[in-house]
RNA sequence: CGGGAUGUGGCGCAGCUUGGUAGCGCAUCUGUUUUGGGAACAGAGGGUCGCAGGUUCAAAUCCUGUCAUCCCGACCA
């Protein structure tokens, strides 16, 4: 049955929703698809459950084709299994807590590994049941502490959760492997350009992971990426580390007075002033810069860390954490506190450096202060440096790395800077912004071995089976596909997307035009494609037309003035085309055109499989083709 | 959690500086005319001005507190 606009539960609205400031928000909002319920918390109308259930068939549609099973969980979740697996503390405020009457703790699930976890160890005891593959479509709940631009960022979201359990790293790389494949198809169906990008994992612990990013202006993620094709988080870009320097003619390391040079910028200017390099001037990069950092770990425990890097960068926080260099899981990063920097007086602040020796060294682990150093890749052994002299007003010049100190190890914890090489070689970085609207992720054994899911090996041998996740934010994504696809003030839905497939006008007070618009409404559904037809007495044409704008079907047919000369007129708002068709003509025009946008888009699919970058995140031992299917 | 702003009919806003008992546009309802680009006219309904105290003869307006919301940042799918 043709949708009605003079029933469907919807009001228009010419003016945006005040706060909304991008597209999406906005237009959804004001075409009626959606409406705010809570901060981060939406109410969805008849229009917005039929592009939202569009968006879901074809997600459902690639995870049965990458072998995946649906189930479904409850959102209202006990908290024992994130106890187990640490993350009821780990989440902290941003989880719904609730208990129920008899005092005992529940959540509105953020995400749902654990009881995934939970329900395979509870049906299945063998390697033979391996490998498996679990899905759900499931509204998921984070108390954000700032939501904004609309479905881009909720507190309540629809996403689709998959995971993966098998015996071995082999099987899980094709597990991996396999959602790829699933997800690449998936976004290309859903008409949403989009870049797998290299990601770290972060907070969840485990191995390799990606997300693939929507790129857009209104996205929060940032991410690089070089003309080349190379593409990752920032936290995941590793330096191009330069070949080591023979420093056997190198001279002595010497220390010079630099007073009142507490920062890089003082530094270089009196080095340029009173110690002059014969053949250039001085620059930041010439400076190691030793950065005194506070890293609090999983359990708890604070270190203090010294982080050397060349003096024209920054300390990244979220890449010091983020690589793992620092220890594994869950560790914070902060700048060292006045008080961190009082506790270790060997620390001169401003002045900071490695020691002339590594016999007297004053940094790393084995060095006097005992605290560890960790340098940036790029400072290699043979390089010269200015740096501390642990003195105030006191540099050392020809400081060589290699020589004069060494460090416990290397981080990529300097920013990452525009026109950096990409470490594949494939050109200067570039920042762009994006929206996350995926991720796939080897998860490894930490939540099998946190809720003990084990299964016998082939020699009955109880073994932690290992997983993978994967995740697609089906609200993030209509967000973004509004994004994409609309012009000016009014949304154009892909063809294939749209809540239905024709809009039809009566523009018109004829009786005639009426009768004849209901004739070819019903008509259409015959063949099978879905119409909304405005049927509204009393209002405009004009009025109609901007309805049909804003709600942003694409095929739009206005049954009106032609009517007398037995034509309508077809639209296409995609192409902008106008065309008058017979009646006779109309039917089968539409039906093409909408059955070809269906096609079109599965061959997309296709498509972007054969076009996409070999994983970009671990490498996957797997070879990803065969989960084509 | 820091910074900024805002709370007045269903929606968007004005009124607040200088206190005097609430107004405009959209939407809604009735009638007449109108119907290919958000119609016109006439009439109607709907708000204890976020909440709580205080000042005052009198508070949307001034003072104090509080709650909420939005935007930027931190954090996060």
């Amino acid at each position: 049955m043709a949708l009605r606009m003079s029933s469907l539960f919807v009001r228009t609205q010419k003016e945006d929703p005040v706060g909304a400031e991008v597209a999406s928000h906005r237009l959804l909002h004001r075409a009626g698809y959606i409406r705010r319920s809570a901060p981060g918390i939406y109410t969805w109308l008849p229009l917005g459950l039929k592009v939202l259930a569009k968006i879901e068939a074809i997600v459902r549609d690639e995870m049965a084709r990458a072998g995946s099973q649906e189930v479904h969980f409850p959102s209202l979740l006990p908290a024992d299994p994130y106890r187990a697996s640490g993350r009821w503390e780990a989440y902290g405020s941003d989880i719904f807590t609730l208990k129920d009457r008899k005092d005992n703790d529940y959540l509105l699930a953020p995400t749902h590994e654990e009881v995934f976890t939970l329900l395979v160890k509870d049906l299945y005891s063998s390697y033979k049941d391996l490998p498996l593959s679990i899905y759900q479509i499931q509204t998921k709940y984070r108390d954000e502490a700032r939501p904004r631009a609309g479905l881009l960022r909720g507190r309540e979201f629809i996403m689709k959760d998959a995971y993966s359990f098998d015996i071995d790293d082999v099987g899980l790389d094709a597990s991996y492997a396999a959602m790829r494949v699933a997800y690449l198809r998936a976004f290309a169906r859903l008409g949403l350009p989009c870049l797998p990008i290299k990601a770290t994992p972060g907070a969840m612990g485990g191995s390799g992971t990606e997300e693939f990013i929507y790129p857009s202006e209104v996205g929060e993620d940032t991410f690089v990426r070089s003309p080349g094709g190379y593409a990752a988080n920032v936290e995941a870009v590793t330096s191009i580390v330069p070949e080591p320097i023979d420093y056997s003619d190198a001279p002595a390391a010497h220390v010079e007075d630099t007073p009142d040079t507490p920062t890089i910028e003082t530094l270089v200017a009196a080095a340029n002033a009173n110690h002059p390099r014969p053949d250039r001037a001085w620059t930041a990069a010439d400076t190691l810069k030793n950065v005194v950092c506070a890293v609090t770990h999983p359990g708890g425990t604070r270190e203090i860390v010294i982080i050397g890097l060349p003096g024209d960068r920054e300390v990244d926080l979220d890449r010091a954490a983020g690589t793992g260099a620092l220890g594994i899981g869950e560790v914070e990063v902060e700048p060292a506190t006045e008080a961190d920097l009082k506790a270790h007086p060997e620390l001169v602040k401003g002045y900071i450096g490695p020691g002339m020796s590594p016999e007297t060294q004053v940094l790393g682990r084995d060095g006097t202060s005992g605290l560890r150093f960790l340098l940036d890749p790029r400072i290699v052994d043979g390089t010269r440096w200015i740096t501390g002299a642990n003195e105030p007003g006191k540099h050392v010049f020809d400081l060589v790395a290699g020589r004069d100190f060494v460090a416990d190890g290397t981080i990529e914890a300097a920013q990452v800077m525009v026109g950096d090489p990409a470490p594949d070689g494939s050109g200067p970085l570039e920042l762009a912004r994006g929206v996350e609207i995926g991720q796939i992720f080897k998860l490894g054994r930490r939540y099998a071995e946190a809720l003990d899911l084990k299964v016998l090996d082939q020699n009955g041998k109880a073994t932690t089976v290992t997983m993978g996740s994967y995740g697609i934010g089906v609200t993030r994504i209509m967000a973004c596909i509004a994004e994409e696809y609309h012009d000016g003030d009014s949304l154009v839905w892909p063809q294939h997307l749209a809540p239905a497939d024709v809009h039809i006008i009566a523009a018109g007070k004829g009786a005639d035009i009426a009768e004849a618009a209901e004739a070819l409404s019903a008509d259409l559904e015959a063949a099978g494609v879905s119409v909304l037809l405005d049927d509204r007495v009393k209002v405009s044409p004009g009025f109609k037309f901007a309805d049909a704008e804003l709600i942003g079907i694409p095929t739009v047919i206005v049954v009106g003035r032609g009517l007398a000369e037995g034509t309508v007129e077809l639209r296409n708002r995609l192409s902008g085309d106008k065309q008058e068709l017979s009646l006779a003509e109309v039917i089968p025009t539409t039906v093409d055109r909408v059955r070809a946008a269906y096609a079109a888009a599965e061959a997309a699919a296709d498509a972007a499989v054969a076009s996409a970058p070999a994983s970009a995140g671990a490498p996957a031992t797997a070879d990803p083709a065969p989960a084509a299917v």
